[in-house]
DNA sequence: TTCCGTATGTGACAAAAGTTACCGTAATGT
DNA sequence: ACATTACGGTAACTTTTGTCACATACGGAA
């Protein structure tokens, strides 16, 4: 697979759906960041000067508590925008979440000042809204099905099978404690129910990797 | 306190940052739908054809799993809209949730094919919409809060303390069964912990119906 | 008042999840 | 090579939550 470098490109193949007015105005009027792979993209309480839309790498979004820890909640890939990003960057609110570059992540930033416009003149942009915001939306509603409804036996067979789709590999770089982290509980905890998925086939497990065998 | 029964008025006090126009054009093109106390007002799997206002009354929103069981997620009062229904009425999409009417309900019904029109129109309706938005996805994210984070006794006492802020009342009738299934957990949990909150004086309790003492 | 349905109280037990403690071993740095 | 650290396995135990069985109490209807 070739790599692609610019944005132009980048843009065609992710937002498509782009009217050619807004993906050239996008282009003037904007300019990437980039994150190294497990760079802090937002923090709780940090107030948003752009709308981020994802050109490259993946973005881990989660929730955190009280106590500093972290419960992951969906990821971000190219094509994405923040739906936080957008809204929070909009009406000039803090933050709520925690978004991790998982691998090295380029964004493109779009200021805030041009939101009111791209919002009125572009029926994609429009939409593209709206569409980040359901898909985002029912994410966390199935993030709420699972704990409120699922065990943790049933909770960790999914965060697998996802990451398995997601990441679309059936060898999984993750240990026993991030898996922990990322569902909110103890990595004994998980290193059991682990145990047992291998001792029904379902999985192999390694030292900090995990084979998906269904 | 008065009871307002007529359209214009409730616009007016619940809705009074709309664009004069806005609210006339509201008023002209769409009508308004009642509901009973218990009335189910949409459920999992519906279309909508209406983006809906709420006018009069209080909607309880609800996830439900596979098996039937309602987990409580938020209150609509008048002001809000139903966010899904904007969105998934724009997109002609499929309900997720399950909306009931708590007592009489009024809605104002907005055409699927006026929302277009709306957001290129009228900038109050836009930053409305955002805002709806943003609101109710802040409310899924304390729920995720609750249910990742704490447990059964504080979500209770959150709960509890919830409804007395949104019904304006110490007394909540209330059974610890509609409780229990609120929060997806079983009667006898809720009554065990309940007696425990009584104990420590915070509650008083009562045959279908909690003091609040706090 | 009596009857009856619903709501609540409670003890005993089971299952799930969280905690503590400790061990072995693979990976890493010096 | 050696020490250090990270990762994983596991037993024993506690706490929390869920389930079952059954008792009791309240409140409206007849």
């Amino acid at each position: 697979m070739k790599k692609m470098t610019n944005i132009p490109d980048i843009l065609d193949k992710h937002f498509g759906h782009f009217e050619p007015d807004l993906k050239e105005l996008l282009l003037q009027k904007c300019h990437t960041q980039s994150y190294q792979a497990g760079d802090f993209m937002m923090k709780p309480g940090q107030y948003f000067k752009f709308a981020m839309l994802i050109l490259k790498g993946r973005v881990k979004l989660y929730r955190e508590s009280d106590e500093g820890t972290e419960f992951f909640m969906y990821y971000l890939i190219p094509g994405n925008a923040c739906a936080l990003s957008i809204i929070c960057a909009t009406k000039q609110q803090q933050s709520e979440v925690l978004a991790k570059a998982v691998n090295h992540t380029t964004v493109l930033m779009i200021p805030i000042a041009m939101m009111d416009d791209l919002m009125r003149k572009y029926k994609s942009w429009y939409y593209f809204v709206l569409e980040t915001y359901r898909a985002r939306f029912e994410e966390l509603l199935v993030v709420i099905d699972h704990i409120a409804f699922k065990g943790m036996d049933e909770r960790l067979e999914f965060y697998l099978k996802k990451q398995v789709d997601d990441l679309e590999t059936r060898k999984l770089n993750i240990t026993h404690q991030e898996i922990a982290s990322d569902l909110s509980t103890s990595r004994e905890v998980i290193s059991r129910l682990l145990k047992k998925m291998e001792q029904q086939h379902y999985i192999k497990l390694y030292r900090s990797h995990i084979e998906w065998l269904k």
